[in-house]
DNA sequence: TCTGGGGTCCTAGGACCC
DNA sequence: TCTGGGGTCCTAGGACCC
């Protein structure tokens, strides 16, 4: 496996980015996007602009903090058509340098140049070029021989940065660092790392001997966390993705406390999940409800319907009783429901068991 | 009233089968 | 009666990512 040249492109703050090129006036103050643009709402900091930054604003912090944290900050809404354009016009660049392109949401992609004429660092200099000059935006490029590191690459330099760690120097340039820029290295396992291990840097974990990391975190995680740290990684560049699951969740302004209320609202999300299957094509067989109640307690509930259907008032059907298996003894903060097990709606020949209809649920445990 | 909305993947236990 | 072992599917829940 020698000799892969991978591309991590990374749009700088692109929803605000992308706000601030639109609106001239917002240039050079700090703009923060998120939620339905009123910090005084719930919501959460999608992206905020570097200026916001400096005052301490970043992504998924709510939007109350933010507000106190940078009163004076502009506060818009997201507007994902906007950001979806610029989005397109971004990949159109990176597909016509003839590398094989797998997107991560709007704002970011892995490129495998691998057999391309140009090295690496060339193409990331033509692609810097041309998002500046075509979209009026920066982007900042890592490049590495695997995924992992062109990823992890990218976030070195920022904003407007290019950073190459060639297969050489990666032990070097990944051991100072903290262990969460690891793929997979959450907020969680940071924690159990330091305390149990005393591991902090990727050099610490790379040091570490896989066997222990297996005891701790299970087969796959802790061999997954041996690799990682030794900056290995074989995953490939996928160009095509198709979703495993779709969803439509809720959080509302004033938490819910009415049963109707909640019912109608079970249904209303479920539709909308019909609608979206049927819109892109698939079928399914599997529906889950998720219920926020308040304070801070997820329950879901989940089973299988028998006829696999995008026929929206069966979805309905399962979430509602789904629902009525869920104690309501508090306020509803979140409702959400979910398909999964999806498939073409093309490859769905006539079921002869359609009329069955969804089954009685089994007793549910105690 | 501090906590969005879209996802993915893994684990663990029980049911069930051979 | 002293209690194996592999496999799969299902459900619930957790961690993580952008």
């Amino acid at each position: 496996m020698g000799g892969r040249t991978i591309l991590h492109v990374d749009m700088d703050a692109f929803f605000a980015a992308v706000e601030q090129l639109r609106r001239p006036e917002l240039r050079g103050r700090p703009v923060v996007v998120g939620g339905d643009g009123d910090p005084r709402k719930r919501g959460v900091v999608s992206t905020a602009s570097y200026e916001a930054r400096a005052f301490g604003v970043h992504s998924a912090m709510p939007l109350r903090v933010a507000y106190r944290r940078c009163p004076h900050a502009v506060f818009l809404p997201v507007d994902f058509a906007a950001y979806r354009a610029a989005s397109e016009r971004m990949h159109a660049i990176l597909r016509e340098t003839g590398a094989r392109v797998e997107s991560l949401g709007l704002d970011e992609a892995f490129l495998d140049c691998t057999g391309l004429p140009d090295d690496g660092e060339t193409i990331a200099r033509a692609i810097k070029a041309r998002i500046a000059d075509e979209l009026h935006l920066t982007a900042s490029v890592g490049v590495g021989p695997n995924k992992l590191v062109a990823k992890i690459a990218s976030g070195l330099v920022k904003p407007d940065g290019l950073t190459v760690i060639r297969e050489d120097e990666v032990a070097a340039r990944l051991a100072p660092l903290p262990v969460t820029v690891l793929w997979g290295v959450g907020p969680k396992t940071a924690a159990r790392l330091r305390e149990v291990l005393g591991v902090r840097t990727v050099g610490d974990l790379a040091a570490m001997p896989e066997a222990r990391l297996r005891a701790l975190f299970g087969p796959r995680h802790g061999a997954h966390l041996h690799e990682t740290a030794l900056g290995r990684d074989e995953s490939p560049v996928e160009t095509d993705w198709a979703p495993k699951s779709i969803s439509r969740e809720r959080t509302f302004q004033v938490d819910l406390r009415r049963p109707q209320e909640i019912r109608e609202t079970v249904g209303r999300l479920a539709r909308e999940v019909a609608g979206d299957l049927r819109e892109q094509g698939y079928r399914t067989a599997n529906v889950t409800l998720k219920v926020r109640l308040v304070p801070f307690r997820t329950l879901t509930r989940s089973r299988t319907l028998t006829v696999p259907t995008d026929d929206p008032a069966e979805i309905a059907l399962a979430a509602a009783r789904l629902l009525d298996r869920v104690p309501l003894d508090r306020p509803v903060r979140l409702l959400g429901v979910r398909v999964a097990k999806l498939s073409p709606a093309s490859d769905a020949a006539p079921t002869p068991c359609a009329g069955a209809g969804p089954e009685p649920d089994p007793a549910p445990p105690a």
